[in-house]
DNA sequence: ATGGTTCCCGCAAGCGTTTGCTCAGACGAG
DNA sequence: CTCGTCTGAGCAAACGCTTGCGGGAACCAT
């Protein structure tokens, strides 16, 4: 900066200026100091200024970076989003774990992040408290949970499950069966009341039997719909609570001989790459991933602008996405 | 920190020597600053402390997060090791072009990381230059080529492609096609080399109408297979370049009644995620993903420590998964 | 001419750490 | 008792930038 200064015939803090536009400056005087800045290929020191205005124009995305189908999709959505403010993303792998999220966010702390993004790990609450304690503004994504006071960004689950049930009922399925989640997840909550929701409006009845699982892997769809395939008048159509069990409840039927779409058919949550890769291609709910991330970060930089503002929740409808595997059509 | 020492009743420099362990302290002194420390709460700010070390004890990441289909694995990888020699990651979307590239490494520049990992985007070079200029140690990952002087990592694509094609011949097929990936990458060509490579240690000859191609999209897959199928003596094998092809290839094989594994065996490279979900589970190659980000991330924290050693390139070999779609066993 | 405005721009004080120098005191040896 | 050696700790100068404050030149109206 001081070469430039020198180069220019002017002040460094007359560079600062045209650099920040800060401040206004004689046109000539700003074409010299470009040039030099030009021809010295002189780049800002974000370290440096970071240290002077105390802000790091950089966010962290605190995240399990295995277990979330989504990550590329949404880690591109927050960094375009982010990018766009001038901000950069910081990485920090929670592992899924209460302590891996601790130390994640602790790393970020110390990196003096803005603010951060964070799927919170399974039973976590003491990283949140020191989130809220150290003042660091954050916005939980993709995990949301009602008793929490802060911003959060995540699929809606409730409507969505339910507007699946009636989608196959109005198909003319009686007999809907629903594969659930995680028990600690609140999305795996939510979907299960959504389907119940959904079997109200639809007019027909819970039966305890049509539901199966407790589970997130394609091994817990296997079984799922093993179980479900041995129910007295056995369901016609499952839907499952999310996209790994997908493949395992539609691996499983197939073993038994059945035809999806015609002998069974099968939705499920979380639309994954594969989707439509099987025959019948699958029918899901598909979340809208981009957006969250978009949102999410705006959130974030919201409050930033304004620390004051009343946390808020924003839930983000997922969509239908008709393909064979549902049988109807 | 000036009030760590105040508390302590002693100089800030001395507060740092005990935080950094960078010379000896009278270990009662020691205990006053470490309770200091514990009672305000104190962490030390990475921003002033890079300002005057000169390092940021970061490395930037900068690829397509959403064309490279191994993203969460590889980043995860990376974020690993990176973490336990106790650097952060910084992430920059390159958009696969030119451009996105160009900007993703200027700001990753600007933030001053210690050195970077990327992915380069196609037909790009000026951004190489542009690092080597401004002598950012910087490690190519995955997508290696020979013309350039830096350490790199990629899947080792000669000798691989070569066993597929072995593999096949030794199955008992002579008719082996090869749908190929897109002509600018260097990956592309090695395949497409051991493709010819694998046909000469199996005795067969080089039939420019089994090779179809040029592509990279799912699409790209269905057309390919579509073109081979009508070939005469047409091929009982065939070989995808790369995963979203294969997907493609094998859709476009089963909608002509084919029974894969059986009339018609498919394999391909870059092991995705439903590649044994699909029946007949894919056969592939399937690349070291893991060991690629480690090995990246190692490669750079060397030539951090040492910025004179000649560059490095290490290609890694992807393994043989061997499932039901090229129906021997 | 002269005082008052307006425009531009330079000065220098930090921002929170690290680190080379320096120094005070304690201790042994001569 | 003096001097050389250590050990332990403080001083102050950077690091590269932002920004409040102040000053000089040019211009206008009187």
């Amino acid at each position: 900066m001081e070469d430039v200064a020198k180069l220019a015939g002017v002040s460094i803090s007359t560079v600062s200026h045209v650099v920040n536009e800060t401040r206004p400056v004689a046109a000539t005087t700003r074409d010299r100091v470009l040039a030099a800045i030009e021809t010295t290929g002189y780049t800002g020191n974000a370290i440096a200024r970071s240290l002077v205005t105390g802000g790091t124009k950089s966010i962290g995305v605190a995240m399990s970076l295995l277990a979330n189908p989504h990550l590329p999709q949404l880690l591109h959505a927050i960094e375009a989003e982010a990018t766009a403010a001038g901000y950069t993303v910081l990485l920090g792998d929670t592992l899924d774990t209460e302590d891996g999220e601790r130390a994640a966010v602790r790393k970020l702390q110390a990196r003096r992040v803005d603010g951060m993004l964070l799927t919170p790990a399974p039973g976590d609450t003491s990283t949140l408290e020191q989130l809220a304690r150290t003042g660091v503004p954050a916005v939980l994504v993709d995990r949301v949970s009602h008793k929490i006071k802060l911003d959060q960004v995540g699929p809606e689950n409730i409507q969505s499950t339910s507007t699946l049930v009636q989608h196959l009922a109005a198909a003319g399925h009686r007999r809907i069966a629903f594969i659930s989640g995680v028990e600690w997840m609140s999305a795996s909550e939510e979907r299960t009341l959504g389907y119940r929701l959904g079997l109200g409006r639809a007019g027909l009845r819970w039966d305890s039997n049509l539901v199966a699982g407790g589970g997130a892997t394609h091994e817990d769809g296997v079984l799922a719909m093993r179980r479900l395939l041995t129910v007295p008048e056995r369901p016609t159509a499952v839907i499952s609570g999310n996209g790994a069990m997908t493949a395992g409840a539609y691996r499983e039927a197939r073993a038994h001989g059945l035809d999806i779409g015609r002998d069974m058919a099968i939705v499920g949550h979380d639309d994954v790459d594969w989707a439509e890769l099987v025959t019948p291609a699958i029918t899901t709910m598909t979340h809208p991933v981009d957006e969250i991330g978009r949102t999410a970060v705006r959130l974030l930089l919201a409050r930033l602008d304004d620390p004051e503002r009343p946390p808020e929740t924003t839930l983000l409808h997922p969509t239908l996405i008709h393909r064979g595997s549902c049988g109807c059509a």
